[in-house]
DNA sequence: TATTGTTATACTCTATAACTATA
DNA sequence: TATAGTTATAGAGTATAACAATA
């Protein structure tokens, strides 16, 4: 028998977790820490709130993973220039090389994963895949739905 | 510009997550439990040391899962029959049924993302992501072969 | 009144190291 | 001497609730 599609890519899911743990072995970095500095380098400034929806996460756990990362000398916090309440997290010029660099392993990653498959199937795989993120999404956000519906009828 | 056949992953990987995560929702069940329970139902009854490297955690990390699982009437210790110092871990009656519907609901999700690609799609899929997964599976296991290496060359 | 971020508190997952009881 | 599990300790990630400053 062979393993379901769907154990596939849970074993893929699996195996990215280790690789990218791998990657930043070494550098200080965690997985949060990573994903945080991740969404900062594609969204730029951002303030904490931005940050906590960007993550759906908490605003607190923002406020410590940044607190941690201010330290480790990744992000600086600057005043927002037209609300005080809020601060502008932004990379390092240091860290920013590092993002630099996980985003091309991340391309590099990628051209090995295409490379695995047979180039005659490659359109195919990419269409399939697609069409089973879009129909995951609808499934999650279904479920969202009726989730809110029964706490708000 | 597409996304990324990485991405794709990435974002499928994610979604699953939110899945699990809304499919326990109110039983009270981690992920992290959810998974020591997976790996009982899949394994028989089984010491933590066996648990302990089904999971890849450290033996500390499955006291304290056990523990809670026995709190909650998920698992039960028995004496091992023949070592008198391991203790074999097993799901009751209750957890079993559980875990039955829960791998009732992983075949459903699996037919749902299959019914997503085109039918005439779909051996070339499956053989796309299996080649991903194995490819992938030997990149890890590179990776940390040399990491062991510099350990003890 | 609503929003931004922080302090206070707590729980889960995880790890390493030292220890006990058995093999 | 080595193995199975536990106690002790610690750190990361996460959440909710209460609060201060500002909008």
């Amino acid at each position: 028998m062979t393993p379901l599609l769907l154990d596939r890519l849970l074993q893929i899911a699996d195996l990215f977790q280790k690789d990218m743990a791998r990657a930043f072995e070494g550098t200080g970095l965690t997985p949060a820490r990573v994903h945080l500095l991740w969404m900062l380098q594609h969204a730029g400034p951002s303030t904490q709130q931005a940050l906590a929806q960007l993550l759906e996460v908490s605003p607190r756990n923002i406020t410590g993973l940044v607190d941690a990362l201010e330290g480790s000398g990744h992000v600086r916090r600057t005043p927002h220039p037209t609300d005080r309440r809020a601060v502008l997290v932004e990379l390092t010029a240091d860290a920013a090389r590092t993002m630099t660099r996980m985003q091309q392993e991340h391309d590099e990653l990628n051209a090995t994963l295409v490379a695995a498959v047979a180039p005659a199937d490659r359109d195919t795989v990419e269409r399939g895949v697609t069409a089973i993120a879009t129909h995951l999404q609808a499934l999650v956000a279904d479920a969202a739905a009726t989730a809110s519906e029964k706490t708000a009828p």
